[in-house]
DNA sequence: CGGGTATTTGACGACTGTCAACGCCAGTGG
DNA sequence: CCACTGGCGTTGACAGTCGTCAAATACCCG
């Protein structure tokens, strides 16, 4: 997740010094923009985030949702244009540093080397799972899989309460993430809530079945473990 | 594209050493199936390759073509579960080299290290671009960029003839590749050459009209060239 | 309490999927 | 040389998931 985690004490202290400092974002702000020269890259310390591409058409596409120990905006060129569009959806606390630290630490510090380029496998891992869901699943098995998604990765950083976590997401998220419009999603949501696999409301979501829910979504957890732990 | 290209002459000498020898892959046949644990990675030489995910149900969701230059099976975990499967289209090229060399690599080499963090970047830009395009796009759009994309990469690859491409792929790899039914698949395309925006028959695809073909599609060749002219 | 945002529903339409059949073409074997 | 066969491409009719439009309701924050 995080990473400047397992490194060892003189490459730890390194990267301190490399930190631009953190940054404080409120809700709905811009971290940046798709287009924009991309100088800093960032870890997020605490909120959600998303990344996103939108089309000239005003739609718009979640990639990713960023959760508190995430690392963004790791674009192709340094100083190249961001490739998407990164806005905050709770407060959020990131902690930001210049791209070329990172080309230093790469030339200087070989774990981190590898460990970027573990996170990077990682990430794109999720992506195409990502992508098979949207090409080949149905709407419900779409979101009933984000919202076990959701729920574990939350849960994997000790932010589970039970089997209830905070969603500060809006159905508008969940379907441009999903590739769906918003009314549809409102249906599944209420048809997943009137089976009682699921209850959400006032930035709360409550998994009822998680059994029932995984078999829905074809959820595998081990997906998500292996991702996660390191 | 390719991992070794741009490196000094003793980083090469070294990555040489490192291939475990070339491979010639028959038509329909794996290079390696998700789950299989992965010992090795490759370089893609000649050849069109498919990597994919399936689902339970028989479905399957193409997450790339491979096409010569590239780079493939780069997975989280050096012995891990390979989390996708390639399969080649036609008789493919490959090179293969132990993953424990590519860990030794980002240890010794830092320039290769920066490249294939770099590559990284890119495929999962495209990675995300792909995303885009099955969340929001129409199916026309959908197939046009696709066929689009194609072209270009082959022809950033010096493998175009003019407007044309050898095209290998059958309409139900499109089909897997933009998240539609072939028989969708096969109307759209009907569509675009009635419209004559292209042509494809026995293994070739031209582009009769480049300009409109990039406006159905919403193609912007700026980012094939950003990804793949270093 | 008011105004804006988010959620919810219904009716309707369309894009895409399903099912089924046929044609085309290349390779194979008699 | 010509049937035979299997894979791929092509079409039509029909069904269904999902999108669009519109309006009402609920919720949050100042």
């Amino acid at each position: 997740m995080a990473l400047f985690e397992p490194v060892d004490h003189e490459q730890l202290e390194w990267t301190q010094k490399a930190r631009s400092g953190q940054l404080v974002v409120p809700s709905r702000r811009h971290l940046y923009r798709e287009g924009e020269s991309s100088n800093d890259a960032y870890t997020l310390f605490d909120g959600w985030v998303i990344l996103y591409r939108s089309l000239a058409n005003g739609k718009a596409q979640i990639l990713r949702f960023a959760l508190p120990g995430d690392f963004l905006a790791l674009h192709p060129d340094q100083n190249g244009p961001r490739t998407h569009s990164a806005q905050a959806v709770t407060e959020s606390v990131v902690c930001a540093f210049p791209r070329t630290e990172l080309v230093d630490m790469l030339h200087n510090h070989p774990k981190i080397a590898m460990r970027l380029n573990w996170i990077h496998t990682r990430d794109m891992t999720m992506c195409q799972e990502h992508l098979l869901g949207i090409g080949r699943k149905s709407a419900e098995e779409r979101i009933a899989f984000l919202l076990m998604e959701l729920f574990h990765r939350m849960r994997l950083r000790g932010r589970a309460n039970g089997n209830q976590i905070v969603f500060p997401i809006t159905q508008e998220h969940i379907a441009d993430a999903v590739g769906l419009t918003v009314v549809h999603t409102n249906r599944i949501l209420r048809q997943l809530r009137d089976a009682l696999l699921i209850d959400c409301a006032r930035q709360r979501l409550t998994i009822l079945d998680e059994k029932r829910l995984g078999e829905v979504a074809h959820f595998r957890i081990d997906m998500v473990e292996m991702r996660h732990l390191i």
